[in-house]
DNA sequence: GGAAATCCGAGTATTTTAGTATGAATTGAA
DNA sequence: TTCAATTCATACTAAAATACTCGGATTTCC
């Protein structure tokens, strides 16, 4: 039950461009450096994102990635998919053609699986790169607080 | 976001067992029979659940498996985590032993996979082996109704 | 004793993962 | 116009995980 680094690190790379959002392409060599990934395999998985029609690129000197919509309309439920694919505890359950299997009729675990899986995909289609900017605006002014109130 | 065949096969194996509570201890060449499965590849699977101490084992001929506890008592979740470990979409949130990362105090996307993994584990968590058997009995009235009114 | 089972460890083909390597194409700026 | 920064594309690969198979030892009912 366990995402690959496709998802892992294709999210931060994401957040990444959201909390750049506005101003400049940004090259993925800078997004690399800032989320500690190598540049190489973040370029593929940028480039699923980019068929996925959720960043843009501009390309030569100066170029780089911008989100292809602002940050509030790019759930984190979409990323996931576009790097990972539908998602799918088992294959019989999958989002989009899911596997037929000669059991379906009377499978119970079928139940579980679909729960589960629509269970994940509620919290992740509820979440946008807006929510976690904002999640990383509050975080840090709680550090920045804290810090004070020990003289730091 | 894929579950192994561990935890597919190993519910399946465990409902199957639900099924026949209160009787004879199940061999697990009929299991595997049932359920369609590698008998040898389940015995692996079982193997844990002893571990585990999901199901007690009685060795000989006319033996087989029970279940250590009522199905009511036996949930989805447990079982899981028998097979495949504490539930974790990405390492640095498992339930046991999360794995430390240095960017653990400021990264975002660590809210998200906490979530999920929170989402996922409630669901699990509530369900047990005896509502599973409660839907196959419904399914199964189901379907007689259905061949009933069909003419079958 | 023999058959039916569990138990145990080793081996293995295939697939997936998590990248690396190489180089071509594009474009802004000096 | 040349250079450097960048995206884009494809091929390759080492290591790990997956999903089993295989062989045989042990236990126990009949």
């Amino acid at each position: 039950m366990r995402l690959s680094t496709r998802g892992h690190y294709g999210l931060k790379a994401m957040f990444d461009l959201a909390q750049h959002y506005g101003t400049e392409p940004i090259p993925l060599k800078s997004v690399a450096v800032r989320q500690n990934l190598s540049e190489h395999y973040l370029e593929q998985l940028i480039a699923r994102l980019r068929k996925a029609g959720l960043v843009k690129s501009v390309r030569g000197a100066q170029g780089g990635y911008i989100l292809a919509r602002e940050p509030g309309k790019i759930t984190v439920g979409e990323i996931i998919r576009a790097l990972e694919g539908p998602i799918a505890p088992v294959d019989c359950v999958k989002e989009v053609e899911p596997k037929e299997c000669n059991q379906a009729d009377y499978c119970i675990s079928r139940i579980v699986w679909t729960r589960v899986r629509d269970s994940i995909a509620e919290v992740l289609d509820s979440i946008s790169l807006a929510d976690m900017c904002r999640d990383a605006e509050k975080i840090h002014h709680q550090n920045r607080d804290f810090d004070q109130k020990r003289g730091g």
